[in-house]
DNA sequence: TAAAAATACTCCATAGGTATTTTAT
DNA sequence: ATAAAATACCTATGGAGTATTTTTA
């Protein structure tokens, strides 16, 4: 009567997002009977109609609705509970860190010394990607911490510390039009083509699609796109390219991130050593934001 | 090879916080044997062991310690999605929104005013408890909306809007030593006994254990404790009481919480009018506090 | 030796398969 | 007429029970 089998919620969750019972059984690997009988069941179960569904047309009550959203977060906190618990049984466990190209500002080093330097710590292996679903690993438990961007990443689910605040700055070649100029508001990348960064929805992005830096300095180059974003980012930069603070863009917040419930010491180990090096290094960030602003 | 079973987590929940097979059967339903072995096909499936057991001791590995904590939340999502997917379901579905008596600050009425000014949505249903689980509820999905102090609160998992900010006040009766002085400092409370609320393990709390604030009222009149808490909780407050400000007392946020990967536009919109509403009180808030710290 | 977990077996509930029918466009 | 979901029926895996053995303080 209570309980909802984990294995109910995928097969549920496949139906929601097909909206077909036929393709998502296959996508199951199961026969299409079996998944329609148990769809009814778990209606049953939960007193409930999740799909209005006659032969031509599969949709979502709004409960069916609830459930997909729900389900999904559900889900995911079960598999990351099986993977965190796989990982912790493992001979040698290791403190996941996943991290885009050159997305540390030059942090890192020091932070795994600091860590590194705390006794019965399991070592860090740092996955570095471009795959715009860092967050999610955290989430499902393919991470234990990550280095993301704020305001760019969502945090939902995550506890993060904040550990360094840096200026956005316009990439453009030597030659471009703009590029003399001090700084810029983003008015005036009025009609420059933006970079469309794959994985994300963005508003007024109409360029090329970009899938990491060094494409979009190659892209940069050629003239093909301004691109808006943290100096440190393209470090070291193409000769040929220069910077041009932005003053107007909204900063962008390098936060360490883990996942919210997490009660690892490991994973706390290196939140301190990270806030250590990050506190050591603030006068030096702050005066590098406030050069970049009064350039 | 893959899933996972809730029914397997409760199992391991029941085992893990038993640390006693037998008595976990028993609590579960279910005989002894049967939890054995399915114990032992969950660590088959995981390649982990879970449990060091031998026939006088059962203790947790350092995966089952993981797998506590990260299978509790993962069967609190489970729940909350199926609770919320049966609330959906009903016929006339309702927004429930916990709090405490007194915990609103006297802001709900005009909230629920301006929420109901908006068109199509669901009827509120207001639970007033003084059970400390206000939180949990929202985590496990028997509620959606929670009116909850920070600090006092644990928010993680939960989104939140700060509605007021209220300094606290110390409460003794009239004769008190300290009943006539104009504002005080924690140091000043030193070795006075302060109520040990149910549910929070507290550092300092020497004095008697209570519940609600009705009998803290009348511990307070009768001189066996003093509390330290936001002034707005005791109103109205007895004749033979007075509050004393606490300079030095981290001020109490009253917040609006919603479970963070909330999408229903119930809360959206609850959420709006409540900002909005204190938006329009914030002046008068602030002027409260001023006028409070003056003293 | 006593208390508790593991093993051995038996049973049946149900997940899942195949064949077929119903339904709506 | 056709595509898709529902129904009917069958099979077998595995969840759960009882009886018993093993283990170690």
């Amino acid at each position: 009567m209570e309980g909802v089998e984990t294995r109910e919620l995928v097969y549920f969750l496949a139906v929601a997002t097909e909206l077909h019972f036929t393709r998502a059984a296959e996508r199951l690997g199961i026969a299409q009977p079996a998944l329609s009988k148990a769809i009814r069941v778990l209606e049953r179960r939960l007193g409930v109609r999740l799909l209005d569904r006659d032969s031509h047309r599969v949709a979502l009550t709004e409960a069916g609705e609830v459930l997909l959203h729900e389900g999904r977060h559900a889900l995911d906190a079960v598999t990351a509970a099986v993977r965190r618990t796989r990982r912790a049984g493992q001979d040698e466990p290791r403190l996941v860190l996943v991290m885009k190209p050159g997305g540390d500002r030059g942090l890192l080093p020091d932070i795994l010394a600091a860590y590194d330097a705390e006794p019965g710590m399991p070592p860090v292996e740092v996955v570095v990607t471009n795959a715009p679903d860092r967050a999610d690993r955290l989430r499902d438990g393919r991470a234990d911490l990550a280095l993301l961007h704020r305001p760019r990443d969502d945090l939902r689910g995550l506890d993060a510390e904040e550990l360094a605040v840096e200026q956005q700055v316009a990439v453009m070649p030597r030659h471009h039009r703009l590029a003399s100029r001090r700084s810029l508001r983003m008015a005036d990348l009025r009609g420059e083509p933006l970079p469309r960064w794959v994985g994300t929805e963005s508003e007024d992005a109409t360029g090329p699609e970009v899938t990491d830096t060094a494409q979009l300095s190659q892209l940069v180059a050629l003239g093909r796109v301004v691109a808006v974003l943290p100096e440190s980012l393209l470090a070291p930069l193409r000769p040929e390219l220069v910077c041009v603070p932005v003053l107007d863009a909204t900063p962008s917040t390098l936060v360490l991130a883990w996942p919210e419930q997490s009660r690892s010491p490991a994973v706390a180990a290196f939140v301190r050593a990270a806030t250590a090096v990050s506190a050591r290094r603030l006068g030096t960030v702050d005066d590098d934001v406030a050069r970049v602003v009064d350039a």
